[in-house]
This record gives structure tokens, sequence and C-alpha cells, in this order.
RNA sequence: GGAGAGAUGGCUGAGUGGUCUAAAGCGUCCGCCUCGAAAGCGGAUGUGCCCUUUCGGGCACCGCAGGUUCGAAUCCUGCUCUCUCCGCCA
């Protein structure tokens, strides 16, 4: 979100940041409106100013013991003008608040401009794609032939694409949160479990609301939400805070499930773990200041491959143009996983900087030694997103003889088992 | 769920209807002093918005939202959060 000077004065840059982006907004409205506003603001103030004085003077003409009641009618008359004012300038504002919640961010001006995903740049690669000598079966096939992935328990308790994993399954997904947390901690983020379920404010604050209020679940009787990213919780962790400079940057990473209603999306991607309502994630949340945020982007990004490299795992990294990008990402980069089975590359991963987009809705500044405060920069990314992992390992450590391997770094998180047969 | 107490600037803390334009202290910044520093002395020091080419001027903000009043940090109502106690609970 901008201030609304800024989007009075850049109006020509966010538009054409806007159709980047492939977001359409309806600039006139704006236009009419501030410049209504700005009028009644003016003559309101001028309006307090006189009423002010005037107080004044009844204030000193009582402490005096002189008569003031003259002055009272005026000073009534003026009273109700303003209210009346105020109520009508209340009514703009909240018009204009609406407004500037539905321009999107700008892209920073190393993102290529494009208008879908056929426009992204890969910008490199590791590891190699292997052509095994056998067929390999796709997830949800020898998922279901070890037991461990049950799809059709989770739609009997739930509906569709509400998983079950069991036995090993299970295991492997307690194995990969614990994996990925330990890793992080390690590299210095800092552990955080939040709330899977959050208020309407956190969800405006990192810009969930209001464009995809429809693409989530919400408890109507509490007006809660449950997350579709461990980034709205822990963004919101800082919410309407100063953090001491000297701090700068705070890491932090977190487990969650993750809920999505993915309205409108059925018929691609159905079959198996691809799509799903409910999955499991671990992500990477930074505040950092303004002149450091492109550098903790690269940091991110290089925390999240490590998790990749460490499961062994085929990736590309993939640098998103300006219309396939999130409405609040100023620069966004997605790690994409090779799957044999389903002959896909899975994004399994989105690293964000939002700059001061999400920070200015949701009020998180830092604070100077000398008490000045400016916005902080905050980024996000998965690190990484479990169930397009797990496909990625059932097919990538697929044997001939209808196995799975487990890769070397989980062993000792799972009882130190070798193999899924 | 019940009862009570509280929320004021970067921090501590005064203010209970009218120059509050929020005391005082601490902190921070600048200057004087000093070889340099500390101490001391002097001055400055919030945020947002509007008007203005500049200089500057104005309005709002005392947890949040309403209300009473010519006038609210101060009175009234609702809400949020924090603390104390009681009850319930994995």
């Amino acid at each position: 979100m901008f201030p609304i000077k800024f989007a009075r004065e850049n109006i020509e840059l966010l538009k054409q940041a806007a159709q980047n982006k492939n977001i359409s907004v309806d600039w006139d409205v704006f236009q009419n409106i501030e410049n209504e506003r700005r009028k009644i603001l003016k003559s309101l103030e001028e309006e307090k100013r006189v009423h002010k004085n005037l107080n004044q003077q009844l204030a000193l003409l009582k402490k005096k013991g002189q008569p003031y009641e003259h002055l009272l009618e005026q000073a009534k008359k003026l009273s109700d003008q303003i209210k009346e004012k105020e109520q009508l300038l209340r009514d703009l504002e909240e018009k204009i608040e609406e407004f500037l919640a539905t321009i999107p961010n700008i892209p920073h001006k190393d993102v290529p401009v494009g208008k879908s995903s056929q426009d992204n740049v890969v910008v490199r690669s590791w590891g190699e794609i292997k052509k095994p000598s056998f067929e390999v079966m796709p997830h949800y096939e020898i998922g279901a032939k070890l037991g461990i992935l049950q799809l059709e328990k989770g739609a009997k308790m739930t509906g569709s694409f509400f998983p079950v994993f069991a036995d090993k399954g299970a295991l492997l997904v307690r194995a990969l949160i614990n994996f990925m947390l330990d890793l992080h901690t390690k590299n210095g983020f800092t552990e955080i479990w939040p709330p899977a379920l959050v208020n309407r404010k956190s969800m405006f604050g990192t810009g969930q609301i209001p464009r995809l209020e429809q693409d989530m679940y919400r408890l109507k009787d509490e007006d809660l939400f449950l997350i579709p990213t461990a980034e709205v919780p822990v963004t919101n962790y800082h919410r309407e805070e100063a953090i001491p400079e000297q701090q700068l940057p705070l890491r932090y990473c977190a487990y969650t499930p993750c809920f999505r209603r993915e309205a409108g999306a059925y018929g691609k991607d159905t079959r198996g773990l691809i799509r799903l309502h409910q999955f499991d994630k671990v992500e990477l949340v930074i505040f950092s200041k303004p002149e450091n945020s492109y550098n903790e982007l690269e940091f991110l990004v290089n925390e999240a491959e490590k998790v990749l490299q460490l499961l062994g795992l085929t990736y590309r990294v993939v640098l998103l143009c300006t219309g396939d990008m999130s409405f609040a990402a100023s620069k966004c980069y997605d790690l994409e996983v090779w799957a044999p089975g389903v002959e896909k590359w899975l994004e399994v991963s989105s690293c964000s900087n939002f700059e001061a987009f999400q920070a200015r809705r949701a009020d998180i500044r830092y604070r100077t030694k000398s008490g000045k405060t400016d916005f902080v920069h905050t980024l996000n990314g998965s690190g990484i997103a479990l169930p397009r992992t797990i496909i990625a390992i059932m097919e990538n450590y697929q044997t001939s003889r209808g196995t799975i391997v487990i890769p070397e770094v989980l062993r000792p998180y799972m009882g130190g088992i070798t193999e899924i047969s």
C-alpha cells in the first residue's frame, strides 16, 4: 500500500506497474475523490481554526468573570458545521483507503516485463535431469501402493485435496519439518510457532485482503482466517512496532500447516499432491533495512536452495516476470524441483522482497539511535513447501523394485531407515 | 466465564473540563568549555496530513472507536490489550 500523497504524485508510475502486473484498478474514481477530499479538508481546517480562536476568547472571558454568552451561539453554529463536514470527509477518506488498498506494489526495475509464466527467466539450475532405465510411477501411484499416501481417506474425513499421510509417509512429513527447521535455525533464523488462525488486520497487513479474501478459509463467527502461509502470522509478529535499528536484520523461520480454498483452480494439476487445500510448509521471513533488502533476498533464496541441495533434488531458480508476480511483491524468485513421475517442474518455494509495501500496511518500522523511524523492508520465502518436495522424493528416489530410498540427510530423523518398501 | 486495577512522547512520569501550544527527569543531537574526553553550562529534539516557489503557516493525534459540551488527555458508553485474584480446562 502506498501513502495517499505518493499515489497522487506518482499516478502514472502506479498505472504502468498495475498494467505490467495484469491488475486492473479504477483510477478515475481516485482522482475525483481525492480532489474533493482536499477541497473539503482545506475549508474544514479553516473553520476549525476560527472555532478554536473563539473558544480561547471564551475561556479567557469566563476566567476574568466577564460575560461570554454572546459568543456561544456563534461557536455552537460553527461546531455543528464542523461536525457535518467531518462526516463528509470521513466518508471520502474511507473510499480512498479502500482504493489505495487495491493498488499493487511496483515491480523492481530488474524484473522482466511479461504477461505470464512464459516470460519468466531461468537464472540458474542445480543437478541434472536423470533418465531412469525403468518407468517411474507418479507419486500418487507408488504412494498408494506403499500405503504411505491415502488420498481417499482424506476425502472421506474432510474432502478431496485433504491428503492423509500414513505410517512411514507420516514419518517422512515429520522428518522433513524437523530437518528444515534444524537447518534454518543453525543458519541464524529464529524459530517461531505461530497461531494458524489470524484476524482480519493481519491478513490486510500482508496484502491477502482485500483482493484474495475469497481464496481463504474464514470462521464467520469470529471473523478469523486460516492462514494460507506462515508469512501472515510471522510478518504480523512485528505489526505496529518500531524495531531498534541494531536488531536488523531479523530472520525467522516457522513451520505451519497452510490452508487454501484454491477456488476456481480445479481441473488444473488436480491429481495427487500437486495442489491441496491443506499442506505443510516451513517459511522464512526477514525484516531488513531498506538498503540491504535485495542482498537479503539473495540470501533468502540461497537458504531455500540449501534444502533442495541437501536432499539431492534437481531444481532451477526462476525470476518471475511482472505479470506472474503477486500483488504485494517487488521482486520474486521461484524454486522449481524436477519430478520425473509427473514429468513437471514443481514450484516448491517462492522468495519475494516486498520492500515497504507490507510494512506500510502493517505499520512495521525501525528506529535509529537518534529516534528517527522509517518503514522496514519485509521478505519471505518458503523453505520449503512439503507436498511437492515429497512428490520429488517419491519420484526421484524411486527404485525399479517399487520402493523409495530415503535421502541420506533425512535418515537420522527417521530412525535410521534407508528405504520405504 | 467472574471481580478489580491500569494504558500519556524514544523511556520514566505529572496532569481529573478552558493559553495543555502536555510539566519534570532521563535519553538523543548541536554548541560552549577541553590537548581530547567526562562532568558542567546553553540550545534543540514526536508523527501524519493540508496550504506555500522559498521563508513559513495551519489542522489532527494522550490504547482504539463513538458520545456529552461552545470547549475533552480529563466526563460517559463500547472495544482491545496488560497486570492481580477467583472459576473452568488438555
